[in-house]
DNA sequence: CGGGTCGTTGAGCCGGGTCAAGCTGGGTGG
DNA sequence: CCACCCAGCTTGACCCGGCTCAACGACCCG
C-alpha cells in the first residue's frame, strides 16, 4: 500500500502549487524545512484559539478541519473546509478582525510557519510569494462560490455542488480517486455548511442517491460521484474557480486506488 | 455645501487606513499621486470586464458598486458591495480564478493602479504594504460575515444586519451620519444580496419600519437606523469584524450633516 | 400622455424547518 | 459476554417562512 516513494510531507504542497507555478529547487527546500516539525490535533479539537493571536501561518499536512462561526442563538455556520495542502491563519489572525474558529474534524497534522519567516519569504522568493498570493486568491474564489451556493441555490444543488468542489480540491493533492473520496463529514457538518437542517440534508442525500448521482456508504464514508457531468449540470457547478486543469484525465493513480 | 477644505481625493483612503495604521508623509503622497487621474463609470455600467485581465488594482473614490455572479438559471448573487475607500481587483484578476463581475450601481469614479506600481509599493513601503494586507483581511472578514448571514439568519436578521454593516463601513469614510446614510439600492439589489425575493425584501423592510427599527424614504433614499443597539441585538450583529473603533462618538461632522 | 422602472400588496403554494420517535452500531463497564 | 449508552442516521407528520404569480400604484422621463 505504501509503495509510494519515501516522501517528506512537502510533496503535497509542491504538487498543489505546481498546478499554478513551478518552484525552484531552493524554494522547494524551504517548504521541506517547514515540514520537518509538525503539530497534531485530535478530532474535534480547536486549532488556533481566538486568544492565540500569534499571527503565524499553518500548512495543513493531513486531515480535515473547518473554519466556523457561531451565531447568538447557538447555531453554527461553517465558513470553509481546510483540506490537506491548504494554508491558513496567514492573514486573518494578523488583525483584530474575524473572530472565527478553526476545529479539526479528523486527526490533523499541521506545520507552523512563524510570521517572521513569512515576511522573509515574501521579500526574497518571488515564486513562493506568488504561490502565497495565489493561495489567497483561490481561497477568496472559494468563499465567493460558497456565497453563491448559499444565496441562490436550493438544497439539492447546494449539496451536489459542494460534493463536487470537495472532489476536485482533493484531487489536486492526490487525496481522491477519479470520482470517489473519503468524506469524513457527519450530516450535521453538512447542514451547518449549507445552511440547512440535519433532517433535510439526510433527505437530500437520499434523493441524490435515488437519482444515481452519488453512492455513499455511511460506514466506510466513501463517497462516489457517479456522473460528474450530470451532477455539474443540475447544480450549476463550474470548477474553473478552483484554478485547476479541467480533468487530470485518468492516471495510474486511480487504478491503484489512492489511500 | 463645499466649505470642506480643498481636498485631493486621497483623503478618503488616508482616513480609512488611519483607523488601523498611520502612513508616512511620503506614503500619503504616493496615494495622492494615484488620485490625480481617475476614470468614471455610469450607473449600471460594468467596471472591469472578465476579458480585461489587466491585473491592476482600483481605488474607489466615490459611488457604489457591486461584485456579483450569475447562476445558470438567470439568477444573480451579489457577493459584496464596493464603497468609497475600498480597493478592488488587486488579487482576483491576477489569476484565471473567480469569474465574477463588477458593476456600478451609481455613477462611480475610480483610480487605477497598475500592477507594477503595486509590486513596487509592496517592496518599498512597509506601512502601505501593511495597509493593503489589512484591506484584504478586512474584505475576507466581510465575506465571512456574509456567509454567516446567508447560512444562519432569517430575512429580518439578514436585512437588519446588512444595513448595520453598511452604516459602519460608510462611517469609516465619513459618508454616513451617526445613524443615517444614503442608500442607493433598489429592493431587487437587496434581494440579490440577501438571497431573498424582491417581494419578501419589501415586506421585511416594512416590518423593520413598523418595529421602529429604521426609517427609509424611498424618494430621498435616506436610511436612518433608529435604535442601533436594539437592531444589533435582534440581528446578532457585532461590528468587530469591520475592525473599527466601537463608535466614533459624536463629532462636528454629524451636526453639519455630511453630504 | 404613454411606457418603464420600482415599490406595494394580496392569495396561495411549497421547500425546508421543527418535533418526535425509532433505528443502528460501536464503545464501555460490570 | 451482555447491557447499556450515545452519536449519528432515518423517517413521518405537521407547520411556517419565504416564494410565485398577479395586479396595481407612484414616479420619472421622453
Amino acid at each position: 500500500m505504501t509503495d509510494i516513494p519515501v516522501s517528506t510531507g512537502a510533496d503535497i504542497f509542491i504538487t498543489k502549487f505546481s498546478s499554478y507555478i513551478d518552484l525552484s529547487e531552493q524554494e522547494q527546500q524551504i517548504i521541506e524545512e517547514f515540514t520537518r516539525s509538525s503539530m497534531t490535533f485530535d478530532e474535534n479539537q480547536d486549532i488556533i484559539l481566538e486568544s492565540e493571536k500569534s499571527s503565524s501561518a499553518y500548512l495543513l499536512q493531513s486531515g480535515w478541519a473547518i473554519r466556523y462561526k457561531v451565531v447568538p442563538d447557538g447555531g453554527r455556520q461553517i465558513i470553509s473546509f481546510l483540506l490537506p495542502g491548504d494554508i491558513f491563519g496567514f492573514q486573518e489572525s494578523l488583525f483584530e478582525l474575524s473572530d472565527d474558529s478553526v476545529q479539526a474534524l479528523t486527526p490533523v497534522t499541521v506545520h507552523r510557519i512563524p510570521a517572521e519567516k513569512i515576511a522573509e519569504i515574501c521579500d526574497n522568493y518571488t515564486n513562493l510569494s506568488l504561490a502565497l498570493t495565489w493561495a489567497r486568491a483561490r481561497e477568496h474564489a472559494i468563499l465567493t462560490e460558497h456565497i453563491v451556493r448559499l444565496g441562490r441555490r436550493n438544497a439539492y444543488e447546494r449539496l451536489g455542488h459542494l460534493l463536487l468542489e470537495l472532489l476536485h480540491r482533493l484531487q489536486l493533492v492526490d487525496k481522491a480517486g477519479q470520482s470517489d473520496y473519503f468524506l469524513p463529514l457527519t450530516q450535521e457538518v453538512l447542514a451547518d455548511t449549507l445552511g440547512l437542517s440535519i433532517v433535510h440534508v439526510n433527505r437530500t442525500l437520499r434523493k441524490l442517491r435515488n437519482d444515481h448521482m452519488i453512492e455513499l456508504d455511511p460506514k466506510t464514508r466513501r463517497l462516489r460521484i457517479l456522473d460528474q457531468e450530470a451532477l455539474s449540470d443540475v447544480t450549476g457547478y463550474d470548477q474553473s474557480y478552483l484554478g485547476q486543469k479541467e480533468q487530470p484525465a485518468s492516471s495510474i493513480q486511480d487504478a491503484i486506488g489512492p489511500k
